[in-house]
DNA sequence: TATTGTTATACTCTATAACTATA
DNA sequence: TATAGTTATAGAGTATAACAATA
């Protein structure tokens, strides 16, 4: 028989008419995935106006503050495929937001290079993305908050303890 | 011209031939999705040989610990779409891990309930689900992953401060 | 040979609307 | 009229293999 390991949370009851999460809430990757649902709804209800997704805002930021990205670089900070990113990109690229230009050094290499339009709308979206999550984050405070950014770049980071 | 916040994490500088993400970082969003990959692939990789999606095992999971559930609290809990969840229902009661059954006291609801076969498979999922994430919260202490889980569930439960 | 990037394909997930059967 | 669940469809995300150009 298995051993049942006693709750990790302590929720007194479930509310009426919903389920006991106790026996998920262990899991990391639950809370990270419900969490995440209601960041991304904040994510698209900020950013409809200018028409991004995340992946999207997340390469224009990269871009604005990093010259001389090429695709690895991107593909391996946002975890995307070469394939993926490249649809991005091109997507990106219609929109008159950035350029892909050869690399002199290594003519394998595209160099990725904001266009002045999409440098002022990285710009724009990036002012836009403070105050994005307040809504979300209220149940903390600005220290809970601090830590839990911090808790979450080691995961990221990763490796030793 | 647009205020430029200070760097939220310190980052001494970018490892070699990696890109500065100092302008992402205060963006949970950006930490959760991050983290999120490689939890998923700590998944995985312990549940291959059981043959269970993540929705699939919280789904098996919260089944073995709530009688009387209908499909309205499954899509709450895991928010899914009802259209989503029947999908994943069928696939799950194909393997003859459950049932649907109609209610008694509300002939438009179902309970679906896990046959000996599905509770079989759902304790042990719930075993191996325990150190599932070891390797990939090993930057952590204990007390640090207990904060973590603490603060990803307010975010969750949401609400209030 | 290995690496950068592209194309193509297939699968999963998500969102939505339209439908049925019950209430 | 509203709710529980289903079906169908389209869009977006992910994974993989095969390819061209360059190193």
């Amino acid at each position: 028989m298995p051993k049942t390991p006693p709750r990790t949370t302590s929720s007194p009851r479930p509310a009426k008419s919903e389920l006991d999460h106790s026996r998920l809430s262990h899991l990391l990757g639950f809370q990270t995935s419900l969490a995440h649902v209601k960041l991304q709804k904040a994510f698209f209800s900020s950013m409809k106006d200018l028409d991004l997704r995340p992946v999207e805002f997340a390469i224009l930021v990269l871009l604005a503050y990093n010259d001389k990205a090429n695709q690895q670089n991107l593909c391996r900070s946002l975890s995307l495929s070469a394939p993926r990113l490249a649809l991005v990109l091109d997507r990106l690229q219609e929109r008159g937001l950035l350029s892909r230009e050869r690399s002199d050094t290594d003519r394998r290499a595209h160099h990725v290079v904001l266009t002045a339009e999409g440098r002022r709308l990285a710009l724009e979206a990036e002012r836009l993305s403070h105050g994005m999550e307040e809504d979300i984050l209220a149940p903390l405070s600005q220290g809970e908050r601090q830590i839990l950014g911090e808790l979450l770049a080691k995961i990221v980071r990763g490796a030793r303890a």
